[in-house]
DNA sequence: TTCGATGCAAATAGTTTGCATTCTA
DNA sequence: TAGAATGCAAACTATTTGCATCGAA
């Protein structure tokens, strides 16, 4: 699983295409990121150095990278979609008062999983779609919750 | 809980809103409908007989009667959101290659739920946002995916 | 020197909002 | 007849696309 950034540079070159800037640029911020970033605020990573990088081209890149299944995106509710390398496959809880957001192996939802295939049939896909809900510290009465901008 | 149409316009009204014409069609439709219809294709069913019953009017309505919570909206995936009537919550589960939904009792999510309780303080809502994932017809190397249009 | 990648602008989908007008209570 | 609800157009957010230009190989 390539997550350097020479890795998927070279990857990219290997499936035919060219390393250019911007490709440099947002793999870059991607690798220093670790962890789920919009493609709106990878843009704003990617303009600190290269300030003329259009917003299609970071969603051309990240069409690209998924394509080559070395990204992958997960809707996390409302809002726009995360972007994030694709390491092991795993689940995200989000809490919607907060946005705060959980990882968690696919493993834990083992038992569901056979329950859904079995009683319909149906093999969930946890990684591509969050499992939202409200977080410990946003559903506590005594603490105030900690509301975060979208 | 409210079903008919008269019990949803009764509701409105004594929620201090007035009936008019659209919120009439808008709810009888809602209650013909008995599924998720999305606010387009509500708005189509409403056209039928009153033609220039405004999109945005329709999104104005559905506000209102989930503020009521009257109405529930799902979000299915990608495309536009669901709307139902707010019965006894239920989970949905939403293939990505034909797009059928089914619909399943929160009860069956009882073990996974005690357990992201447990071990992350985190309660899920499983009637707000669809488990996505792919049906039994889809997965059949032998049959041919039913693949219906958006 | 070719053709893949880019920047820019415009298109798209889904939803929301501002405002003048209509119509219920 | 007050003010809630509506129609219409425009704004908005997230994303995609067309096209002329640029630049990596």
């Amino acid at each position: 699983m390539p997550e350097s950034v020479d890795d998927l540079l070279d990857a990219l070159r290997a499936a035919g295409g060219r390393v250019t800037a911007p490709r440099r640029a947002v793999v870059g911020a991607l690798v220093d990121a670790k962890g789920h970033v919009t493609a709106e605020e990878l843009t704003a990573l990617v303009r600190d150095k290269h300030p003329d990088v259009a917003e299609s081209t970071v969603y051309r890149i990240l069409d690209e990278l998924e394509r080559l299944e070395l990204v992958v995106h997960v809707h996390l509710g409302h809002g726009p979609a995360s972007y994030h390398l694709a390491q092991t496959p795993h689940a995200h809880l989000v809490c919607t008062t907060c946005n705060r957001v959980v990882e968690i192996p696919i493993a834990r939802f083992a038992r569901l999983t056979r329950q859904l295939e079995t009683d319909h049939g149906f093999v969930p896909d946890y990684a591509h779609f969050a499992i939202v809900g409200r977080c410990e510290a946003c559903r506590e009465p005594a603490r105030r919750p900690r509301r975060q901008p979208r």
